[in-house]
DNA sequence: CGGGCGCTTGATTTGAATCAAACTGGGTGG
DNA sequence: CCACCCAGTTTGATTCAAATCAAGCGCCCG
């Protein structure tokens, strides 16, 4: 089937980003041991998780978000394919939520992965590595939160979505989420987040075909916010 | 001698937070394999991650942090008692330095440690605790680093260093940082920070006998950042 | 004793939030 | 088929809060 191969093509990856070829038998182990699970747009995905268990995006796209009690949403992070979700043990403060239509994620039980871990070591390190990739996102993150003007943020965030997620054809980023997701990721309103684009746009470090497509111009000037 | 013994408390305690009786030979082994340093304030300390080492702060605080083109100083971490540097393999983007004189780190090279994880696998478990914690540490962070007015910001930053550090006997926080490190942190200006704590103290969500010394008068106001 | 660092307060400016309104495209129902 | 609707996006005007510029204070350390 064609999602089967699209999912070991991943965990292989995923086993040794070195060798893609290598590890074949536990990418093997961890597609036996998955329950794989479709969620549609806005479609709430906690459920993967719970009592413990560990999923690991194969398409689409997951947000992780806490609600304040006076409304205000905030987005800490987006998962997108190969991230893994569940993997400190329970915050039970935050909410996950399918992005798009077609989000599919691998979901493993806790149990089967540490069984698995025994046989397959390159599974055990497979976890370390997906918590380092947790732990550098969201450093990377508070570098891009922290700083201080709107354009810097929304370059700094255009420029780090560039090395997460697939381009199209002509080379565009296509973002997999609205101006409201990244307005409440980012902390800014959501007129900012759109103002902001425009300038980008005039300022000539960003092309926008449409409002979901991003052609990065000018990386330099993105991350500086500097123009 | 009663650093030895602190090391031993300290490393206990990590590997069963629950049960801190139990454990004893993995944390002896650790302390084996310890090397310590100790650091002046201001001493840049990340040799001692240098090579894929990972340290454990014993005591005082490590700050990990950016330096922007700009100048622009920004903290994404503070380390403190327990806290474990240099998870994530090597992100050379980052400085470490102790925040205050006689910061103590135990420093295990990697190879070490993979050895002491085969004899003991409660020091693998440690391992990804360490990793998890540092994981909730920065999403909290961000929830608070992504709040709107200075006032939540400031406020959910004391909240959530109530609970990471020690009081002193008349039962306030003992900051281990400035005003200024507190800015580079929340992306504020230091002058933000020190009117935000006096507005703070006015409104009654906090005393503070010096600059350094919080006394954590109303919780809730504070995290609502309501006053 | 001096100097500098850390902290605080004040006045002004700037930039993002807020309030308000129009526009777009895709989807639905008549 | 077309009118309508609606969520997402964009732009404009105004308000407000934090950055910036400026200056004074207390204290520790040399």
């Amino acid at each position: 089937m064609e999602d089967q191969s699209n999912a070991m093509r991943l965990f292989r990856r995923l086993l040794s980003p070195d060798n893609p070829g290598a590890e074949a038998p536990a990418a093997d182990a961890l597609r036996m041991a998955a329950r794989d699970s479709e969620w549609r747009r806005n479609q709430p995905c906690g459920t993967v998780v719970a009592g413990g268990r560990i999923g690991c995006v194969l398409s689409g796209a997951v947000r992780k978000y806490s609600v304040r009690a006076n409304g205000q949403r905030q987005i800490i992070d987006l998962l997108v394919r190969g991230d893994f979700l569940g993997l400190t043990a329970s915050d039970p403060c935050f909410s996950l939520e399918a992005v798009s239509n077609g989000t599919r994620i691998a979901c493993f039980r806790r149990q089967d992965m540490q069984a698995l871990t025994e046989v397959h070591p390159a599974i055990s390190e497979l976890i370390r590595n997906r918590a380092a990739d947790a732990i550098r996102r969201l450093e990377n993150h508070l570098l891009i939160q922290g700083r201080t003007t709107a354009k810097e943020k929304v370059g700094g965030y255009l420029a780090a979505m560039c090395r997460r997620i697939a381009r199209d054809q002509s080379g565009a980023l296509v973002l997999p989420i609205s101006r409201y997701d990244i307005a409440d990721h980012l902390g800014l309103a959501v007129e900012t987040v759109s103002r902001t684009m425009t300038a980008l746009r005039r300022g000539g470090s960003i092309a926008l075909p449409s409002p979901r497509h991003v052609e990065i111009r000018d990386t330099a000037m993105l991350m500086d916010g500097a123009n």
